[in-house]
RNA sequence: GGAGAGGUGGCUGAGUGGUCGAAAGCACCGCACUCGAAAUGCGGCGUGCCUUAACGGGCACCGUGGGUUCGAAUCCCACCCUCUCCGCCA
């Protein structure tokens, strides 16, 4: 949500921004809405001082018994009622317009990203790692099937297209990346561990900004809540209307959790294997920051995430996303491309954020220093530490061998019981 | 799910139709007293918005949203949340 000042103050610099993603004169519209607000607030304001004050001297009338003066107040009163109603009604449906509006309208990018229109103008920033010489290598599908620890026609068979069944030690592979990430960003990287709520009102998902425009790509339930597609929703809206003393920031916030996500607008793309999940686990990151430091912190959670990879020791690289590429919330993105064998790419695996006061601004999260009076929108990040799901996909693939065995990186042989390898009958 | 109680400023808590944005206490800030501190005294101390060059003026907010009224923290309706008891339950 951006503040209707500032695009008084700058409204050049909206209309381009917002232009290139089509959405030309909104900013125009923008400002129309507001000066007839505002407008109607002043005139609806004068209205009401005087009927404050006349009610005031209905009271004094009535307490002396001067009837007859009270009644000619009132009526004078009742003079006022056009006006009262009319610009009650001008200022209501006025704000709601404009609320409407800004509510749908992008983050604007930070300066240094560069402009572009998809994901072919991403600039990479820096490569770690060489993709392992694999000859003809298989995709984990094969390699999980064969193992006979991924079923994928047992999960469509109770739940539909876009699920899997991981056994054996596939499924404690899984269990064991998502404690070793957690892990390693709590122990390592100071982030505090949360276990928040996967179902939330729409109130919280406004806040982060998959409402209103993205509801179809989310799951509600029945009763009115919606399925977290990522924990940054339930751990930034840890500051939903509050005031953070300064003093405490930034919080470094992470969470181990499912996420949901109804891929409406993806049918046809990634149909095979475990890429593009209804459900998968994902290990996000969250800060909470003042605004000095957001763009500081972005760079370190950038870090925070590419370590897991390290640690892994995937290759990958990092890219700085383009204009075009970004997504609602963002004002800068940074994704972490992993190395696929079986696609001869690098594929998303990591996406850090930073959101600016955006979603600050849409749950009303401030922050206030020591003796100060004034309060601030608090800056909010977030990224992925990593993905559980493509994280699994990533060490399948790139550690297979010819015999169609996985071999288990290092840094989670304690996680797996000591186990180095999964062979078939595992 | 059933029955009941309740949501007021940073906290405690008074207020049941008019001079209440709201008593009082605590906390906090400033000043005085003091060598200093404590105690005491005096003063200040919510948020958002409109308006103004500024000083200032105004509007709204007592869980949220509607309604009644000349006037609502106070009355009515709906919803949300908290607590207690019962039931159910991992």
């Amino acid at each position: 949500m951006h503040d209707i000042k500032a695009i008084r103050d700058n409204p050049d610099l909206y209309e381009q921004a917002w232009s290139a993603k089509g959405r030309s004169g909104v900013a125009a519209q923008a400002l129309e809405l507001d000066t007839t607000l505002r407008a109607a607030q002043t005139a609806l304001q004068e209205a009401q001082s005087r009927r404050n004050d006349l009610s005031k001297q209905i009271g004094q009338a009535k307490g002396r018994k001067d009837e007859a003066e009270a009644s000619r107040l009132m009526a004078e009163v009742e003079t006022l009622k056009g006006v009262l109603e009319s610009q009650g009604a001008v200022e209501r449906d006025t704000g709601e317009a404009l609320r409407d509006l800004l509510a749908g309208l992008p983050n604007l990018p930070a300066p240094d990203v560069p402009p572009g229109a998809d994901e072919n103008d991403n600039q990479e920033v820096r490569r770690w790692g060489e993709p392992f010489a694999i000859t003809s290598p298989k995709d984990h599908v094969d390699l999980g099937e064969t193992l006979g620890l991924m079923d994928f026609e047992a999960a469509a068979r109770m739940s539909g297209s876009r699920f899997v069944v991981l056994k054996g030690q596939l499924a404690r592979l899984e269990r064991a990346l998502g404690q070793f990430m957690l892990d390693l960003q709590t122990r390592e990287h100071g982030y505090l561990e949360v276990s928040p709520p996967l179902l939330v009102r729409d109130e919280a998902v406004f806040g982060t900004g998959q409402l209103p425009k993205f509801a179809e790509d989310l799951f509600h339930t029945e009763d009115g809540r919606w399925l977290i597609p990522t924990a940054e929703v339930s751990l930034t809206n840890l500051v939903r209307d509050q005031i953070t003393p300064t003093e405490e920031l930034p919080l470094r916030l992470t969470a181990l959790t499912h996420c949901f996500r109804s891929e409406a607008g993806a049918s046809g793309r990634d149909t095979r294997g475990m890429i593009r999940q209804h459900q998968f686990q994902k290990v996000e990151l969250v800060s909470i920051t003042t605004p000095d430091q957001s763009d500081k912190e972005h760079e370190r959670m950038v870090g925070c995430a590419e370590a897991v990879l390290k640690a892994l020791e995937l290759p990958f690289r990092t890219m700085l996303l383009c204009s075009g590429d970004m997504g609602f919330s963002a004002r800068k993105t940074y994704d972490l491309e992993v190395w696929i064998p079986s696609e001869g790419r690098y594929r998303e695996i990591s996406s850090c954020s930073n959101c600016g006061d955006f979603q600050g601004r849409r749950m009303n999260a401030r922050t206030k220093a020591a003796g100060e009076k004034a309060t601030r929108i608090v800056h909010t990040l977030n990224g992925s530490g990593l993905a559980v799901g493509r994280t699994l996909v990533a060490i399948i693939e790139n550690y297979q061998d010819e015999n169609g065995a996985i071999a288990i990186p290092q840094a989670l042989h304690p996680y797996m019981g000591g186990l180095t390898r999964i062979e078939a009958g595992a």
